[in-house]
Parts: structure tokens; sequence; C-alpha cells
DNA sequence: CAAAGACGTGGGCGTGACCC
DNA sequence: GGGTCACGCCCACGTCTTTG
């Protein structure tokens, strides 16, 4: 862990906030529980970007992702849990470090069947108890061995930094641009099933009329 | 030893499917 | 339509680990 030069806490609680002992910041709590907005979720994007700055500086490493600013908004909780969900389990302990190819370790998780096998959300959830340190130690030994990438491979992944305001705004209109394109598709299908299944309704005809309007 | 980072686990809440 | 249930997302928080 490096503690070096720890930054300053960013989150900040706001008047509303509730007295009594949760009436603490925290470094993992989400600001966007205060301010009574929804967290931002992940895109594809975003869950690739996460992939391969989880290659590139080892599971477990976030303050390195974080000051490589690929993934800027992103809170290390959430980080934590998006990995636990391409992992497809909840202890990621036994990856830390690890140069690791999180949807590998994921597909083979997706497979693992029976009773000892307890998931939740799709991921697997500790049932044996907390494990030792010498457990978790060997368990990342036999992980490094069958999961670890080259160093060559992941010394070489260039994750892009996005720390301006103008390059998440353009990001936005691309991602934008995309859903709208693929909203059109869908809008398309449904009008070629409306025009083989018969004519549309009233409500659909001004619908359509609005679109083309708009 | 204190402070901060990281981990593990439980639970609240929203949403969609299903049934009546 | 609305009541119930299962599921998934993500937050809350206690505890452990690491560092200066």
């Amino acid at each position: 862990m490096s503690t070096a030069s720890r930054p300053a806490p960013t989150v900040v609680a706001p008047r509303s906030m509730p007295t009594g002992q949760r009436n603490v910041v925290r470094s993992n709590d989400s600001a966007s529980l205060w301010n009574c907005t929804l967290s931002p979720g992940w895109t594809q994007d975003e869950v690739q970007i996460l992939r391969k700055a989880l290659m590139k500086f080892g599971v477990g490493n976030w303050m390195k992702i974080i000051e490589s600013g690929c993934l800027p908004g992103k809170t290390i909780a959430q980080m934590n849990l998006q990995t636990q969900r391409m992992l497809g389990q909840q202890s990621t302990a036994e990856f830390n470090g690890l140069h690791i190819d999180a949807f590998e370790v994921g597909e083979l998780n997706s497979k693992k069947q029976g009773p000892d096998v307890k998931r939740k959300n799709n991921c697997i959830v500790n049932t044996g108890g907390k494990l030792t340190r010498d457990e978790v130690e060997s368990r990342r030994t036999a992980h490094r061995e069958r999961f670890e990438k080259d160093r060559e491979v992941w010394a070489n992944i260039v994750l892009e930094r996005v720390d301006s305001p103008l390059v998440v705004l353009e990001r936005k209109r691309e991602e934008l641009k995309g859903l709208q394109s693929e909203l059109q598709q869908v809008l398309d299908q449904i009008r070629a099933v409306e025009t083989t299944e018969g004519q549309p309704s009233d409500g659909d005809k001004q619908v359509g009329s609005k679109r083309q309007r708009e």
C-alpha cells in the first residue's frame, strides 16, 4: 500500500448528513449518497479500461489506477465492486497485486458448480470463514502461476489519461451518439415488425409523426 | 500508536417478472 | 391494476493491514 502522500479527503459531508456514529467521512464513502444523485454506473468502455488497468497495475492497486487518471470519478469502492463482478467472486484479496485478466478468472468462476459454491449477484461468496494470511498467500501463488500475464504484456499497456472535463464531455458525446444509433436501430426493427404484422395503431402513428418532426 | 487504505459482508432499494 | 418475489446494484460499516 502506498501512503507516502495521502491526498486530502475529497468527500465532504453535507449539512443534511444525519448526526450520530455514521457522521464520519470514510475513504470509501460515496459522494453520490450524500448529494442525493445516482452513483454513475459502468459503461462497457469503462469496464474494459478497468480490465486493462488491473492487468497493468495489478489487482488492489487502486491508488495507482486513480493516479493514472484513466477512470475519473470512480472511487476505490466502486472499482473494487466492479472487480468482484469481473472476477465472479467476492474475495479479491487472493488476486492482490497480480497482473491478470479478470475476465479470464470470471469465466472460470461462472462455470463453477457444487454444494459449496454459494453465490450472491452471480459472485461466489466466501462461506468457509475468513481466510488466514497463509491461505490467502497460498492461493495467490497458485493464481500467479495460472493467470498472471507476462511482464512485457502488461508493461506495454497504455491507458489514456482522462482528467480534463472537456475530454470527459467528448467521451460522453461519443457514448450518446452510439446510444442514439442503437435506439434508431431498435426503432427501425420495431417499425419493420409493425409493417409485417399489420398497420400500426393511431398512437403509434402519432409517435411516428412526432419522431419525424424531431 | 494513529491514520489511512483495503477488505469482507450484510442489507436497502429499485426494477422487472410473475401471478391473481 | 396491484401485490409479491427474486435479482442485481451499490452503499454501510466493522475489521484488518500497512505505513510513518
